[in-house]
DNA sequence: CGGGTGTTTGACTTCAGTCAAGTTGTGTGG
DNA sequence: CCACACAACTTGACTGAAGTCAAACACCCG
């Protein structure tokens, strides 16, 4: 039933001719229709349009393509980065499932960011025009689409507290609870967990390089702090990786 | 006709009981109000609660406050900070005329940081309970709130950017750069205003030090790319400062 | 099994921070 | 209007956290 649409070609990215449907998936507690009734639920299936997989390493948006679309992601891990006017990309986050990737294009009509598949992943498409149309007539899905876009100004906010004043070792310890936090919000364990990203992404998200990341890994390891190997992470101490990330812990 | 009504008295905050009008208002083409026709605008109007006055230094909002309006500048400057858990002081932006305050708080009805006037300024409160429902027949005002939060966030990725990989030279001039270029869309003049915010809180909001600002200052005076006198400035060779803040002329 | 990518570790460098002292500006009360 | 005090800013000397460069090592995949 998985076909590639020869209209619409783009590299990794296949089709999937099975609609989606919300009240079947995993996500509808934290994604778009959180808090819709049965009927506006089904109200919103109707609109959403088809589900698409993004090969690991495929684009499934470009800065500069025109906006049609908002997605929700159903399965999987991407990053969004943008590139400076010298050419240095930066990589503004890492979205995972339940998320909503390209609400930063509604303001131009044109994506400002690009969004890269961190694995195979599968997205939920979301034509913005016929969305908007609905949330006329949704106050309940207006109001929690409001509240992810505030969300999300909220998230940067953040991000830009730990990239403004935060030291390296704060800065890598609040990434990984905050990771924590959100695979358990998603029922995964909050303790141990794969990362879906290189060092050398986790160092351009969070100012330092790649250098930086493997020695702070090295530290916290030899601090009882992490059990790593390559990239699966155990937080062996949680209550005092959240004091490091806080900045209450110096962590020598 | 401005008093200070005893109910709701907060420090250096006064009402004024003359109700805003977005027709009248010169900024109405680059507020929530943009765009709309004569009517819509005047539907907007009867929501728009009262125009408070602001006083320098003084709070519009703070962090954990409960969240009931927006509020667009009619007049003034303000800063946007967030506290870290560790008590550190984090400027997230800059905000003046014709720009709307509050937007971080409709995730969870809380406001995530706190608002402080940097010279006497005027707001208008919008009832957000209120806006919602207009939100949801108004189609042409619906777009337009969804393009300034979209905005916003689309804002804080570049300082993410800014924050995450610039150096700080690059930094301050793509700060002048960007206050330079509000000023202008707002009919001032974008080579000569006045700084509203001090040595200190430009280095907070950029990640420096008041001492690195205060060093990158007398390096432009002295690059003839400023003019510096106290706050007011002067922008000498605005291509070569936007080549700077581009990081395509490193500037010895 | 070999090649390439991704990661780790060490030695050295540098940019911006810290500390300290001095200067200029501002606002208030005599 | 001046004097004083305090805040804001500037400048210099020194320090240190993180970056750069380089080499070695580990893991993955055909």
């Amino acid at each position: 039933m998985i076909r590639e649409l020869p209209s619409l070609v783009i590299p990794g990215v296949t089709i999937d001719v099975l609609k989606a449907s919300c009240a079947t998936c995993s996500m509808h507690q934290l994604c778009l229709p959180m808090g819709l009734d049965d009927k506006d639920m089904e109200r919103l299936d109707q609109i959403i349009g088809r589900r698409r997989k993004v090969a690991r390493g495929a684009n499934l948006f470009r800065i500069g393509d025109t906006f049609q679309n908002l997605y929700a992601i159903r399965l999987g891990h991407f990053k969004t980065c943008q590139v400076s006017q010298d050419g240095v990309e930066q990589i503004t986050g890492f979205q995972m499932a339940g998320e909503l990737l390209g609400m930063d294009a509604i303001s131009t009509d044109l994506h400002h960011c690009t969004a890269v598949a961190l694995e195979d992943s599968e997205v939920c498409e979301i034509p913005f025009s016929t969305l908007q149309q609905l949330l006329g007539d949704m106050p309940t899905l207006l109001r929690h689409f409001h509240r992810m876009m505030s969300q999300e100004i909220t998230r940067e906010q953040s991000v830009m507290l730990l990239l403004g004043n935060m030291q390296a070792t704060q800065r890598f310890a609040a990434f990984l609870v905050n990771l924590s936090s959100r695979y358990e919000a998603r029922g995964y364990s909050p303790n141990t967990f794969q990362l879906r990203m290189s060092r050398e992404e986790i160092g351009n998200y969070l100012g330092l390089t790649i250098e930086s990341i493997s020695r702070l890994l090295s530290r916290f390891k030899k601090e009882a702090l992490l059990r790593v190997s390559n990239r699966e992470i155990e937080m062996l101490d949680p209550p005092r990786l959240k004091a490091v990330a806080a900045g209450s812990q110096t962590c020598n």
